[in-house]
RNA sequence: GGGGACGUAGCUCAGUUGGUUAGAGCGCUGCCCUGUCACGGCAGAGGUCGCGGGUUCGAGCCCCGUCGUCCCCGCCA
């Protein structure tokens, strides 16, 4: 087979264009043939690029040369079709095709290059395991499923990024060859050849440079920035990705969360979905893990109910429960009837996932069987049936799955040192149900409506937490967070560090973590004191983060910032369930990329000149 | 580092209690076909059952190990 050269042909249409207005123009199409069928003396080829499919005709007794090339191609290979488009006869339109109503009656075909028969087809709904995907990367996103998802993708990244500077935001770029800074994930690093046995490290964030960036003055900054975190990979983890990083000067909380729900309003708006004025959920850490259990809670279930209160000494007695410990309830919603194998069943399954922490589950249902427990049961149906109202403004009734936790008597050691210990375990329970039974409740289903995106601001974290392998106090968020100011005042800082409220914040949407921001610290004197509570000498917080303090001694005005994963926003909107899918060359779950195999050796010149030698390969 | 699922034709998968020559659909190749659009018809090719070892008269199936992909825990200030 000859192939066709180009010569000066134009293409003067996209494949998704032609509509039955346009019958009876000269055109010429050129993309990818997505299929053949052959008629005999009859072809039609579907051409397809991004934007759709048109269907070209080639007829034997029009055009014996263009059909004899049709003869010869095959799914894949690239065309340029030259014709005039025909509306189709009545009976001969494909009402599934937007371009249905016509096709283009090619009278000359170019094969412009061949294809081998691909490893699975592009134009299939059905699709390939992931690792043939991945290998073949570049068949895999001429799917209409991942062309769609990289179109959201940069639609959303231009909305945020004329959001932003419409607000007088300035993007600026900072470094990717950087220093290391051993603390948080492990770093990527980067030998210099220049200086032998000296290592740049990728950025984890742009954190300090985004900082220095107020100090310089510009006021309002942005970057759509890539990270890298050397850290085993999730399904919305992988070890690089993309932050909407900004930070702002003099600003309250309230100025960053405006801008961010600006933002997202605007990507949302840009992925076809109207998010609504009225400003975000917002909740304190505390609440967020006595209600949900969770820092992130996912706010399309209802919340966890406290009924200690109902529990009397004596029935925590009689039932035997913990006489100090909060007993917790939470409601699924629309479960349905369980029969009492199936019931029974759930209880058995829940009762050996808490293995051996001290829980127990109580059978709400049971407690009716006896006439002294049925206040107990009605109180607990009364609690859980007023958060379902708060909730979607109906009542708990007998197609919701009631689930009550106590503790056993006896506290596990565990609790001593994390008190919040049960309300993380119960609201860990509450979402495996919720998934669980996702077909059931259907509220998890997207329908590309404002109601099922779930906003949420969750303000006031921890400054510290407790390490209880090195016994010591570590920072919760970044050490540059700045605490309340008045728990600066109080003392606290230094007499009940547990107490230490930080002015950080996080975004979360559905139970997602979309970012996480904070107020930093711009005074010296308060960096410093916040390093010595971490532990950390003056001498060695002076060789990690010297650079920093010497510039927060030349007017750092007080500012403050915050990261949004882009992936994450993406993959969200386009109703995917892995990074990957939004990602355009992403590594697996072992950090590989199966398309170019990397990681690799390398040569031992390239070792040499950077003075490096590998010790160990395993 | 730990737990779980999966691995059979190019792709998606079936394969009974361990028993003759390992199957199906799609795709692919050839021939036929002027109105299909997941075209149709006829014929055909295509397999180291991930890899290594073991048990057995006999292993796709059982056992041990190993590799790969995915999910989760740890980890991700």
């Amino acid at each position: 087979m000859t192939l066709d050269f180009l010569g000066t042909l134009q293409r003067t249409h996209t494949c998704g264009e032609p509509r039955s207005p346009q019958a009876g123009q000269a055109m010429t199409l050129m993309g990818w043939v997505n299929r053949r069928r052959d008629h005999g003396n009859l072809i039609f080829l579907d051409l397809r690029d991004r934007t759709g499919i048109t269907q070209i005709v080639l007829d034997k007794e029009i055009s014996p040369e263009a059909h004899a090339k049709a003869e010869v191609a095959r799914p894949e290979y690239v065309v340029a079709a030259t014709g005039v488009l025909r509306r189709r006869d009545e009976g001969l339109a494909n009402p599934n095709m937007p371009t249905g109503e016509v096709e283009l009656v090619a009278h000359t075909l170019l094969l412009l290059n061949d294809a081998r028969t691909p490893p699975f087809s592009p134009a299939e709904e059905a699709i390939a395991n992931e690792e043939v995907r991945l290998k073949y990367r570049y068949l895999d996103l001429r799917r209409a499923e991942m062309q769609q998802n990289f179109a959201i993708r940069s639609r959303v990244a231009i909305a945020i990024r004329n959001y932003l500077v419409s607000q007088g935001f300035l993007e600026i770029e900072t470094p990717f060859m950087t220093r290391s800074t051993p603390e948080g994930a492990r770093d990527y690093l980067v030998p210099s050849r220049v200086h032998p046995g000296h290592f740049y490290a990728l950025p984890q964030s742009p954190q300090i440079f985004k900082q220095i960036l107020m100090v310089s003055g510009f006021d309002r900054y942005f970057q759509i920035a890539r990270c890298f975190r050397d850290e085993d990979l999730r399904a919305d983890r992988q070890p690089e990705f993309t932050q909407i990083d900004l930070e702002i000067s003099f600003p309250q909380m309230a100025t960053i969360f405006a801008v961010v729900e600006g933002f997202l309003r605007a990507a949302f708006s840009a992925a076809g979905v109207e998010l609504g004025a009225e400003p975000f959920l917002r909740m304190t850490y505390d609440q967020a893990i006595q209600r949900y259990g969770i820092d992130k809670p996912d706010m399309r279930l209802p919340a966890m109910v406290d009924l200690s209160a109902e529990l009397t000494a004596e029935l925590r007695t009689t039932l035997k429960i913990d006489p100090a410990l909060p007993v917790l309830g939470f409601t699924i919603p629309s479960v349905g009837e369980l029969s009492g194998t199936a019931r029974k069943a759930l209880l058995g399954e829940i009762r050996s996932g808490f293995g051996d922490c001290g829980l127990d589950m109580l059978d709400v249902s049971r407690l009716r069987t006896n006439p002294s427990l049925t206040p107990l049961a009605e109180a607990i149906e009364a609690r859980l049936s007023a958060e379902m109202h708060r909730f979607n403004g109906s009542a708990h009734g007998t197609e919701d799955l009631a689930v009550v936790i106590t503790p056993k008597p006896g506290t596990p050691t565990m609790w001593n040192y994390d008190p919040q210990w049960i309300y993380k375990r119960v609201g860990g329970l509450r979402l495996e149900l919720a998934r669980k039974f996702a077909d059931r409740h259907k509220l998890f289903q997207q329908t590309r409506s404002a109601a099922d995106f779930k906003f949420l601001w969750v303000t006031d974290f921890p400054m510290y937490e407790w390490n209880e392998e090195t016994k010591s106090w570590d920072a919760a968020h970044h050490p540059f967070t700045s605490p309340h100011e008045e728990d600066i005042q109080s003392g606290a800082l230094v007499n009940d560090k547990g107490a230490v409220r930080a002015l950080a914040y996080d975004v979360v949407l559905n139970g997602t973590e979309l970012g996480s921001g904070s107020i930093r610290i711009h005074r010296k004197d308060v960096q410093q004191e916040i390093f010595r509570s971490l532990g950390m000498s003056d001498e060695e917080a002076k060789e990690r983060f010297g650079f920093f303090l010497d510039a927060l001694e030349y007017g750092t005005p007080p500012h403050g910032g915050i990261a949004l994963g882009l992936d994450r926003i993406v993959m969200i909107l386009a109703g995917a369930a892995s990074l990957r899918e939004v990602i355009a060359f992403p590594k697996t779950a072992k950090a590989i990329d199966l398309m170019v195999d990397a990681p690799t050796t390398v040569s031992d010149q390239q070792l040499r000149e950077l003075s490096l030698r590998v010790t160990a390969r395993s």
